[in-house]
RNA sequence: GGUGCGGUAGCCAAGUGGUAAGGCCGGGCUCUGCAAAAGCCCCAUUCGUCGGUUCGAUUCCGACCCGCACCUCCA
């Protein structure tokens, strides 16, 4: 069954298929710029891109997912400079930052990884090309530009309207653009390559134009061109970056390779708010992985919360849409427990799948399977999932069949169940108050055993009494 | 203003030309010394508003209202 995802570039859902002859499919996600932790809105996007690559590896799809690290551009420089570090000690020691990050949201890492400022010499030979064939001009401070008007399709990506774009020379914000304005023929124009300057520090490289650094557009066009090929499968990001930068990554890499049809498909995803607002460092609402974790939420929570509305619609992301995902991880736990018991598997047997033949079962699972399939539901996925997890399996056989598809479906989601949660270190205060009632109770001395629980309850913690003993945990 | 996305129960969120998945919360029951957990059951005559097409529309068409995003920092 085919992959149908919504393109945004003909504005059609298509099918997902390799176009080069190997089978090979080439996927190319904008990553981060590393010059502080990744917030969760950076993770929403590059978690559902990692479910795309999952879901195709699902299908059969031999992937080549490539993700490249900005290490160098304005932020980047000045962060370093204020850190008092090297651009490359500083942008390594986040990017090791997301690494973690990325690895404990269950990101497959991918493929290739490149990074920009170890692709420099690629991006000077394609800004020289863009040159060589007019697509480019250098100003007097040995800057280069492209030259928008001389790409006569510029725009297809986002549908925007040239003429508005060529008289545009200020943003939103009534501000001028840029401080070298004056040094570009059109207001639409976009640098390509940026003349040293003196707040750039050690930060420069030579070119044919003279000392300077790449603009940011231009790397992801060498990246994807070194790594995939002047044409490649798909191509992904966040909405933001729909216009200008891969509207300008279009224009460039086409022109520079004289090669049309730069990515054959274009993914977006939607952004994400937080608590109805948009996620803002005024607001205080840019949460990272970490002041998540520091609240008490497991990655896992937060993967699922990550995933539970669909990809094209904005999402909020609330503190009670956590509490709802760890609720409904634990149900999805319980249900999975009853299969593997029905199939006489323990938990240690249930793993994520090594091969993903299409020919191995679904057992009641495919309409999840279905659902990601069409245009990566996931919502709707999650439906499928608890509506076959609420009908026990008839039978030895047909448990394993659908372990076989949850098994599958869960490994496309990311989602890990039985994760090792959080040990909570118990005090040993209320350790031995715990004894106390349960001894207590034991006795049936259940006076002294509810005296004891108000105890437990007043100090934070809550005692969960089993058959054969007790569980303790914090709140109330 | 331009472009795009969306408005479905208390919250989150799928979906369909034939009469509304799922999760959370809430309510009831079972179990339980209590509490919790767990299990079972219940929980939208209705899908922004108004028209149109149709035997039938939440689903198609039109208008309108509202929200959001992007329009050269941004995942």
């Amino acid at each position: 069954m085919p992959v149908l995802l919504h393109d945004t570039m003909s504005r059609e859902m298509r099918p997902l298929l390799p176009r080069r002859p190997d089978g090979v499919y080439g996927m190319y996600c904008c990553g981060p710029t590393v010059y502080g932790p990744a917030h969760i809105g950076n993770f929403r996007t590059f978690t559902i891109q990692d479910t795309l690559r999952r879901t195709l590896e699902v299908s059969g799809i031999h992937v080549r997912h490539v993700r490249n690290i900005t290490d160098v551009d304005d932020k980047t420089i000045r962060g370093a400079q204020a850190a008092g570090k090297s651009l490359a000690e500083f942008t390594k020691g986040w990017t090791d930052k997301f690494h973690h990050d990325c690895q404990a949201l269950e990101l497959l890492p991918p493929q290739v990884e490149p990074s920009a400022v170890a692709h420099i010499p690629q991006q000077i030979t394609m800004i020289a090309a863009l040159v060589a064939r007019g697509h480019a001009y250098v100003a007097k401070d040995g800057s280069v530009y492209f030259k928008v008007c001389s790409c006569p399709d510029y725009g297809k990506l986002s549908h925007l309207d040239r003429s508005n774009l060529s008289t545009q020379s200020t943003n939103s914000a009534g501000e001028a653009n840029d401080a070298d304005e004056y040094e570009r023929e059109s207001a639409a124009d976009f640098a390509l390559w940026k003349s040293r300057k003196p707040e750039d520090g050690p930060n420069f490289w030579p070119s044919p134009w003279g000392e300077g650094r790449p603009g940011w557009h231009i790397e992801c066009s060498a990246m994807s061109l070194e790594h995939l090929g002047a044409t490649f499968d798909l191509h992904a990001g966040g909405v933001d970056l729909c216009f200008p930068h891969h509207e300008n990554e279009i224009a460039q890499s086409e022109c520079a390779t004289g090669v049309k049809g730069f990515a054959a498909h274009w993914f977006h995803s939607a952004h994400l708010m937080v608590e109805g607002e948009k996620m803002s460092k005024s607001l205080g609402n840019l949460y990272t992985l970490d002041d998540l974790k520091a609240k008490g939420w497991s990655p896992m929570e937060v993967r699922w919360t990550l995933l539970s509305g669909h990809y094209r619609s904005p999402l909020n992301f609330t503190m009670k849409g956590l509490d709802d995902a760890r609720s409904a991880l634990g149900k999805l736990e319980r249900g999975l427990d009853n299969l593997l018991t029905t199939a006489g598997f323990t938990r240690a047997e249930f793993l994520p799948p090594t091969t993903h033949e299409t020919q191995t079962a679904w057992g009641r699972f495919l309409p999840a399977w279905e659902k990601l399939c069409d245009d990566l539901n996931v919502p709707g996925a999650f439906g499928e999932i608890f509506k076959t997890l609420s009908n026990p399996a008839k039978d030895l056989t047909a448990a394993r069949e659908d372990i076989s598809g949850l098994a599958k479906i869960l490994y496309a989601l990311g989602i890990t169940p039985f994760a090792v949660k959080a040990e909570v270190a118990i005090p040993a205060n209320i350790r031995e108050l715990a004894e106390k009632r349960w001894a207590a109770k034991q006795a049936k001395d259940f006076q002294g055993a509810d005296s004891l629980r108000n105890q437990i309850t007043a100090a934070g913690w809550t005692m969960l009494d089993r058959k054969d003993g007790y569980d303790l945990k914090p709140g109330a």
